[in-house]
DNA sequence: CCGCGATGTATCGGACCGATACATCGCACG
DNA sequence: CGTGCGATGTATCGGTCCGATACATCGCGG
């Protein structure tokens, strides 16, 4: 999961760790938390290795005139490869088992502008699935298995059974919009970020949940 | 986690691996799969060793008559010690930062009905508190940083702020109803608290449940 | 009689986390 | 002027947990 996070996002822009990071962080906020350099770094080696990032050097010009007097242990950026264009490719078409849980949903989705739209559909509904499963589940404890179980505890099934209910319907509606052919989103995006911008955000107007 | 899980199930009645694993998964349905066997085993034998749990014979009667032919590896049931019960009762009484994140919190929850309502409370709070954390960082990027993604990112992003939401106002909920002095059901309280005597009396017998 | 699914115990490699260590840089505050 | 402190930045270590796998028993239907 990590790596295909992690070639995804040097697929936008060159980065080193920290800020790795960073921009995982961001587009995965809904998902987990920031992700733990316990794993990153070794991943990151681990992606070297394989040939599908490597690093690139940092401050090209004027080189020189610091002879490395503390050996500078400066930021290490890294970037994709041919190969890891490829790889990522890969990751992203195919759909295990793991795909379907929280996080490998989160991570295939976050990256859905770069994913085709049958590969969307089907992820889409092996999420749905996997979903209406523990739906199920959760249904059958509240009603064949509510008496052995105490109050708190029904509580945290009925609010578990909420949510799922609430995601399948969003995932009803993300289905739907596939299907229709208009996604919510440019299916071919090469945007590349790098705006600075302080006083922008949406004016008045704009409601969000509606599907034109 | 699956230590505290584990001695808070053995509480309830002894059991054995198998029947552990189906317990835990219809008490944490809601949070997490099942647990795996790969995680569970290791810890019983930890939880062994520490000597929380101890193995109970299965089929104390009429055991002479099957005379172990093929070294019968039958099933292992384990039960919980005086000093597992101290034990539950420190890490339910506690809570650290890994208290708040879901499965923690999930793991607390499931066993509010042994926890006495200062402790309820306080877990309630901070969970509700990281809760609103991840909101604001949401907020924050579905605003500020809104351009920087793609649609589908950003409708990741909404579908998380507004489960944050969600389950914020549940949380309001439960500590209205903890402060007002009544529990969602069962105020069955008057259980482990801090550390106290370490004879502790058979638990209230609230959960009917019979071994066959 | 045989296969097959449920029950049941167990291990291994790998993914990921949390704590920790250490170094640099800009800047606010005395 | 210096000094300390928070952000930036790289890195490792031990530990928890997962997924795959192996293997053995039992009851039941074909």
């Amino acid at each position: 999961m990590l790596e295909l996070a992690i070639l995804g996002l040097l697929q936008e822009s060159p980065m080193h760790g920290y800020e790795l990071r960073k921009e995982l962080a961001a587009k995965l906020g809904a998902i987990r938390a920031a992700i733990s350099y316990g794993s990153l770094y070794p991943t990151l080696r681990r992606l070297q290795a394989a040939g599908w990032i490597t690093e690139a050097a940092e401050t090209p010009a004027t080189a020189e005139e610091v002879p490395a007097l503390t050996s500078r242990r400066g930021r290490v950026v890294y970037k994709i490869t041919a190969e890891g264009k490829e790889r990522f490719a890969q990751l992203i078409g195919q759909a295990g088992p793991e795909t379907y849980d929280d996080t490998g949903f989160g991570v295939h989705f976050a990256f859905f502008a770069r994913t085709d739209q049958a590969t969307r559909l089907r992820i889409l509904e092996g999420r749905r699935r996997k979903i209406e499963e523990r739906r199920e589940g959760l249904r059958d404890v509240l009603g064949r298995a509510a008496e052995r179980l105490d109050a708190y505890t029904l509580e945290l099934q009925r609010h578990g059974l909420d949510a799922c209910e609430r995601e399948v319907r969003w995932l009803e509606e993300l289905i739907a919009n596939e299907r229709s052919g208009r996604a919510p989103t440019v299916p071919r995006a090469g945007t590349v970020g790098g705006r600075r911008d302080t006083d922008s955000p949406p004016p008045p107007g704009e409601s969000r949940k509606e599907r034109p």
